[in-house]
RNA sequence: GCUGGAAUCGUCUAGUGGCAAUGACAAGAGACUGUAAAUCUCUCGGCUUCGGCCUUCGUAGGUUCGAGUCCUACUUCCAGCA
């Protein structure tokens, strides 16, 4: 994998570049959408790409039962997905008669697929039962975010805010747990008894064949103690150079080479998060090193932008870094600006669906926006609001009894929601290479938090 | 016209003597950051010094310590028979 950085902030740590890997380059800073068992809810593959995303993060927790299917289609970028509960065909991209904002604008995106996605899967109505294959750049993670999700953080939100009280879920209610060889857990859906660790971690990624990977790793959560964190975080770099090494016996199975990132996690402390990106860094078995970082851990808001200071002044520069499951807009900002390159969150697609609408001035609540005839965001240039749907069309779609109604709801506002956060990925590295990455930030900092519309 | 049955918070609904009254939907507010999330939490008769107070189950009477619940009449609706 090949990573060359175009530009530099001054502050010596943020950075434009392009990663290049077997299924397409990746410019960066650069934000992947979360399709986690393969595609992302309610979208098409070519959706998706109509979003302007580079690359799709998957997950190999999820998709480690498919894992030896995945392989004989030759990885992730061919392996068509089952779509639960179907796709909404492109077709149905255009807002109908009386639905369409003043602007009228034209459908862009979509059409040119529209008959090979319909004839070559089931379709019922205008439902696709396939997600067509992502052909472009994927990630997989580990399954080291579920060690947290299904284990301490089990039924917990996981929140970047102080004034919550955090607590950690008590043993006898995780669902996983942690040992030295690597994580016993109950599956959520089935109650089945599984282990995954760093081998098996590895053997399910090798198999699915994204074009990047995460080393197995246990995230903590904000109410572990330091010396929790400590033995978390040693455990973590054993299981670090445990993943490199069964990595690199399987990266060039499916005919292309994959990358291993090591994660780094550490907490809130710095000497634990240089300590770790020291040792991460300087890691190699049989002389092969990580190809990138991955930068995890629970975060507060007001401690990111110096922990993520801490990791990459550590990090080697030419190597890349991924900061795991971020994207508010203010967080992408601080991560661009301490230097890392690629960013994934479900935040976009979930609170589409939960019916916050991303604009330039502030995140909107759906629910008040009752015929409403104005467009999602202004010189938005979404397919959505291309298309010339309404917040009011929208809004009455989403509350809809019917339930595809509800789902082309979730198509449309998930993909505004990931082109704005993509384009603000985009807009970033055209300042950052233009040279007015500061004046950008106060700017659309400014626009988006200080004049939230109610 | 006769005979049954039914009327409850925006809607549907629970309730057969202790009730400001169940559940669902709708509505309103909030949350969500490597997806157990098309999810979750809260509000949802009025007022409140948060202890309560007031007004409510078609209308009007009655029985009872006490009535959404029992009785009588009326109104409206539904079903069956004419």
């Amino acid at each position: 994998m090949e990573f060359r950085i175009e530009k530099t902030l001054s502050n010596g740590l943020g950075r434009a570049g392009v990663i290049k890997t077997a299924h397409g380059e990746i410019k960066t800073p650069a934000f992947m959408a979360v399709g986690t068992t393969g595609f992302v809810r309610f979208l098409s593959s070519e959706d998706l790409r109509s979003t302007g995303a580079q690359a799709m993060l998957s997950n190999g927790y999820h998709l480690r039962r498919k894992a030896s299917e995945i392989a004989r289609a030759k990885g992730l970028a061919e392996w068509r997905a089952g779509a639960k509960g179907g796709l909404i065909s492109p077709k149905e991209l255009s807002a109908t008669n009386g639905e369409r904002s003043k602007r009228g604008a034209t459908v862009t995106t979509g059409d040119a697929v529209a008959g090979s996605v319909e004839e070559e899967a089931h379709s019922v109505g205008s439902v696709v039962q396939f997600a067509e294959p992502w052909h472009g750049p994927t990630l997989t993670d580990s399954g080291g975010f579920q060690v947290m999700s299904l284990g301490s953080g089990l039924g917990k939100v996981v929140s970047m805010e102080k004034e919550r009280h955090i607590t950690n879920t008590a043993h006898k209610d995780r669902l996983a747990h942690v040992g030295e060889k690597g994580v016993s857990f109950i599956d959520p859906f089935d109650g089945t008894p599984d282990f995954i660790g760093p081998e098996e971690s590895m053997q399910i990624q090798c198999q699915i064949g994204a074009d990047i990977h995460m080393a197995f790793d246990e995230l903590t959560s904000l109410a572990d103690s330091y010396e929790y964190n400590i033995e978390a975080m040693e455990r973590t770099e054993r299981w670090a150079k445990r993943s490199l090494a069964e990595h690199i016996k399987y990266r060039d199975d499916l005919g292309y080479r994959q990358n291993l990132y090591a994660v780094l996690q550490g907490g809130r402390w710095e000497d634990l998060r240089r300590r770790t990106a020291q040792n991460l860094a300087k890691m190699s078995v049989d002389g092969v090193e990580f190809d990138g970082f991955g930068l995890g851990g629970a975060f507060l808001k007001e401690d990111l932008g110096e922990i993520l200071r801490w990791c990459n002044e550590e990090l080697p520069v030419g190597r890349p870094r991924h900061l795991l499951g971020l994207s508010h807009p203010d967080d992408i900002f601080v991560g661009a600006a301490m230097g890392a390159d690629t960013f994934d969150c479900v935040a976009p697609t979930r609170e589409a669906r939960h019916g916050k609408i991303y604009t330039r001035h502030g995140s909107i609540n759906l629910r008040k926006m009752r015929d409403v005839g104005e467009p999602l965001d202004h010189d938005c240039d979404c397919p959505t609001c291309q298309a010339g749907w309404t917040l009011g069309s929208l809004r009455a779609m989403w509350r809809s009894g019917d339930e595809e109604q509800k789902r082309k709801y979730y198509r449309l506002a998930s993909m505004h929601n990931l082109r704005f956060i993509i384009r603000l990925t985009e807009q970033i590295r055209a300042s950052i290479i233009g040279e007015y990455f500061d004046e950008f930030r106060r700017e659309f900092l400014h626009d988006y938090y200080g004049q939230l519309i109610k």
